[in-house]
DNA sequence: GTCTATAGGGCGATAGAC
DNA sequence: GTCTATCGCCCTATAGAC
């Protein structure tokens, strides 16, 4: 295996664990074991468990503007209305959630937005998800505000693994009503043997 | 100062400190200094750090469905439509923003889906949530999931301090998209001085 | 009730062999 | 490049005085 295999595996089992238990609550240790690696070894590739986590918020960043662009070139050849453009991005979205740990370790970091490190990284990210849509994806604000509050949306049902409650109807009503046709994904998450059924 | 005085105090300090770090981030430490006693104090005080954090979470929950139910006694006298509810509970909800560290502490709770102590808890909260805006509120289901989107983009606008970016163009274009005549709050969590300018 | 002092455990980071 | 061993810090929780 080389080098920048061995990087991009220790990434992914990063960012998992960091969407999991946030940035404080990962230990770089989780991740050794996930990655298969020893815990140093984690620490020296990337420094300190600050720089790893910098380096998991940068890759995940750039799959999620990545999916964001190719959703518009998905519509974008018939100059498509608003409507049409948010729902192909929001679409696109939610299959981003099958990479588990990407959405999930850029929310860790918005709500860590008052740290001094991780703060300044989180809005600047932000900052670039909104241009893209805005100007990339060709969006107006108020249709970029209403993609961006489903996504919050999306996110923090997954980070509470609500899916886990299934058999309440309750839950039923509100997955199926939040996300009308990509409720299974959400059952997989939630547990890996539920996808059929 | 009676005890129930000061038990009301170390949460509210207690609130603060969860929302900003997270339930791991956050020491008995710090939330002994926010509310001016001694470390071991607040540990005696509520049994565990988990045990504390269980608490701030009640206390939150409490404070988000009491918000909830007077928005909807607002208007409720003359049968509203639903458009009507939602606005009304939107705005409810983001002066519920004044009161830092309630709605934040909830959001990182519901980040922690995946632990096996915090989990089940934030998805019961989560449920009384939604039952109690569609069934006391009396929301439909797709009204509730609006409410909700924009609730959590709220969340994650004040989690990652956007509004401290404030200078920034796209930055004040996004907020008062997202919040057209509430602004003023987040520019107050950012920066307490920047209020009246 | 509330404090000071401290024990005990876990985690990030370093040293150094291979 | 990758490991084992371990240091040193920080944080929760306990002991015990007042």
């Amino acid at each position: 295996m080389r080098g920048s295999e061995r990087r991009e595996l220790v990434l992914s089992a990063a960012a998992e664990v960091f969407g999991e238990r946030g940035y404080v609550g990962a230990t770089t240790d989780a991740v050794a074991r996930a990655a298969g690696v020893s815990q140093p070894y984690v620490v020296r590739m990337f420094g300190s468990k600050a720089a790893l986590f910098e380096a998991v918020l940068e890759r995940s960043l750039d799959r999620l503007l990545e999916t964001f662009r190719s959703a518009a070139a998905e519509v974008g050849r018939s100059s498509p209305g608003q409507q049409e453009l948010a729902a192909c991005v929001g679409r696109n979205y939610v299959d981003l959630l099958r990479d588990r740990g990407i959405l999930l370790s850029l929310m860790q970091a918005f709500m860590l937005g008052a740290d001094p490190e991780i703060g300044p990284i989180a809005r600047a990210g932000w900052i670039r998800v909104y241009r893209t849509l805005r100007d990339e994806i060709g969006l107006t604000p108020e249709a970029v505000v209403d993609v961006l509050s489903g996504g919050m949306l999306i996110n923090t049902l997954v980070g509470v693994r609500l899916a886990a409650d299934w058999e309440e109807p309750d839950v039923r009503e509100l997955l199926e009503t939040a996300l009308p046709t990509k409720v299974g994904i959400l059952r997989e998450l939630a547990d890996p043997d539920a996808s059929g059924t």
